[in-house]
This record gives structure tokens, C-alpha cells and sequence, in this order.
DNA sequence: AGGGCTATGTAGCAGTCGCTACAAGAGGAA
DNA sequence: TTCCTCTTGTAGCGACTGCTACATAGCCCT
């Protein structure tokens, strides 16, 4: 038996938590150690180094957006792509969705910086919520597959302008685009 | 004459070009006085601290972005918003603007989580961005206003996207919008 | 019982962080 | 000249960074 994997899967929880609450750019060993019930040298000696230690907790984090999805996930679909839009909408507006938001967009950076891991994480958390979204269209649509790389541009759009105070341009889009009821 | 605003107005494109080269996350005084050509020292005496110097160095970023907006700015409009669309792509995909592309996701990311600066020049790149793109709206457009922001809904969706490896969903999406061609 | 392997604590390394104390040169005002 | 203010260099502070050397405790195997 590994000690080790087991030991990481102990750890990697809580460092989740910290860096939930805290962020990534900032998260350091010593912080993250001491959320973890443990010392900086003990994450070395499980992780071997920072680096594949971020990069598995990123993993960590794709595999926990992963499962929250899966929980979301209704057995009744909506009936049109706007209360599709509508339903996911106010799902991300849940305060425990907020700390997810806030550290999304420091794995977007670290992807778009090209840091090992991120991309990973992001591409694979984007990934699966493309995947939900599809199962999420409506029965009746024509084009589920389409509609929902759509609806995800869309959504996405909506969040990063919302991230940076423009939720009102991003509302009146979608309220243009007939995405949205009056 | 005050000296210190004019230092300060000498420093900030060299310390603008450290940041678009190496991110805003991880710089420091030290190499961002050496891309100055000056000392950690001087910052700290010109700026007061380290956070005035970077909210005014992305209040003079967010500047620089307008400026490069208004320089791409042509006379002919588009005639349809398939056309104005595939212009804006073609325009954010120029090598010049990656750089600024990757640190925009940090300044996304500073934002969300509420760093002080960072939202105000966030925020002012979008109010630049959406002023224009609806002086780029087709003439004939029904809704110029509202196309504007619906368009720009779904660029940025488009970018974050492809920030994170999935280009290809944002490309099928805004064909599936009726926004691209085939 | 003894030997080796795994896990952990203590202490510390060299480097970087933002920032500051102090001195000194430069230039204008008296 | 003498002072005073502005600007700058040198040196360094205490805190923090990722990481490591060393010792030690507990465990299984023989």
C-alpha cells in the first residue's frame, strides 16, 4: 500500500479549502501547511516540490467543480434555452459559488500565462461544464450541441463582465441577443 | 514644476512594458526598477508604496489600451454584425494584443477578488471597449446599443475561452449563434 | 531483538520581499 | 558663502520564500 497517494488525498482537501478562501497567486507553503494541520516540510516531502503540488491540487479542484456539477444536475430539463441560460445563471450567482468565481479566474490567468497545470484544470472544468450544459438543453432543441457551446460563450461572457463590474452590459446583451425575459 | 508627477509619467511605460512582458502577479519593486533603468528605492520615493504604484500603473495601462482602441479605429463600418464580429477576432488575434491579452486575465483575476485598482481599470478598458464597438455597429443595425453589448457578451466568452484551450467550443458556439460563417 | 524503511519535527540555508535610515550630491534662495 | 529642499545611492532591516540536512520516532520483517 502507497502511504503517500494516501497522504496526498488527506492533504489535498484542505489545502483546496485555503485556497478557496485565499487564492492561488498568494498561496504559499507555510500558509498552506498550517490550513493543512501540518508543515511545510511535510508538503514538500508528499508533493516532492510547489510546482507538482499546485499542479495536483488543481487537479484536486477540476475533480471537486466536476462533482458539484454532477450534484446540480436536475432530472427535469428546462423547456427553452432561456430558462436553460436563466437556471445556470442563478446557480452561479450562489454565494458558495462566489470563492469558485474568485479563484476561476486565477486559474484562467495562470492558463493563459501558460503555467503548468492550470490549463489542465481549466480546460478539463470547461470541459465538463460543457458537457452538463449539453445534457441541460432542452428536449425539443434542433441544435443541442451547437446551443450549448453557445449558451457557454455566452455564459462566460456574462461572468468575466460581471467579474469586472459590468454585469449590466452583460445583462442588457443577453436581453438584446433574446436570451433573457424582460 | 512638480517633479515627481513628471517622473512618475517618465517611469510608468517602462514599467507598463515589464508588466505586459512578465504579468502583474509576481513583479516586484526590484525587477520592475530595473526594466525603469532605476532603483526599488526611487519607486518607493516616487509612488509612496508598492499598491499606489500598481493602481496607477494600471490606471495608465487601462490608458494605453484606450489609446490602442482609438488607433484601430477605421472609418468604414461593417454591414453586418458577422462582419463587425470577424474584424474584433481578427484584431484581438494580432500578436501585439497576446500581450495583453494574458495580462488581462490577471487584471480579471485582481478584480474578482477585489484588489484596489484593479477593478476601476478593468472597468474602464470594458466602458473603452463597449464605447467602441457600438461606433462599430453597421449602420443599418436595428439595435445598435444592445448589439454592441450582446456582441460584446460574447467575445469575451470567446476569449476566456480561448485562454483555456477551448477555442474550438467558442468558434462552433458563435457559429451556432448564426454569428459566424461557415 | 535487531535492521531497515517510512514518516515527522527542528533548524536552518540562500534568496527575495516591501520598505527605511542615513548620507550625500545638486541646485536655487538669502 | 550658507542654508534648504529635492533627488538619489548604499546599506540594511525583519519577514517571508521554497527547500534541505539531520535527527528521531514508529513500524514491519527477519
Amino acid at each position: 500500500m502507497p502511504p503517500v497517494q494516501l497522504s496526498r488525498e488527506i492533504l489535498l482537501p484542505a489545502l483546496a479549502a485555503h485556497v478557496l478562501e485565499h487564492g492561488l497567486g498568494g498561496a504559499s507553503l507555510r500558509p498552506l501547511a498550517k490550513a493543512a494541520g501540518t508543515s511545510d516540510r511535510m508538503l514538500i516531502y508528499h508533493f516532492g516540490n510547489k510546482e507538482t503540488l499546485i499542479t495536483e491540487l488543481l487537479g484536486y479542484i477540476a475533480a471537486m467543480y466536476s462533482g458539484a456539477l454532477d450534484a446540480m444536475l436536475g432530472d427535469d430539463r428546462p423547456t427553452t434555452r432561456q430558462e436553460c441560460l436563466a437556471r445556470i445563471m442563478a446557480a452561479g450567482s450562489d454565494p458558495a459559488m462566489q470563492a469558485f468565481l474568485v479563484l476561476w479566474w486565477d486559474i484562467v490567468a495562470g492558463a493563459a500565462r501558460g503555467l503548468p497545470g492550470y490549463r489542465a484544470a481549466a480546460g478539463a472544468m470547461m470541459t465538463k461544464q460543457l458537457a452538463w450544459l449539453e445534457g441541460q438543453m432542452p428536449a425539443g432543441d434542433p441544435d443541442p450541441a451547437g446551443g450549448a457551446r453557445y449558451l457557454m460563450t455566452l455564459i462566460e461572457g456574462t461572468l468575466m463582465l460581471s467579474a469586472v463590474g459590468h454585469e449590466d452590459t452583460a445583462r442588457e446583451g443577453l436581453l438584446a441577443g433574446g436570451l433573457l425575459a424582460t
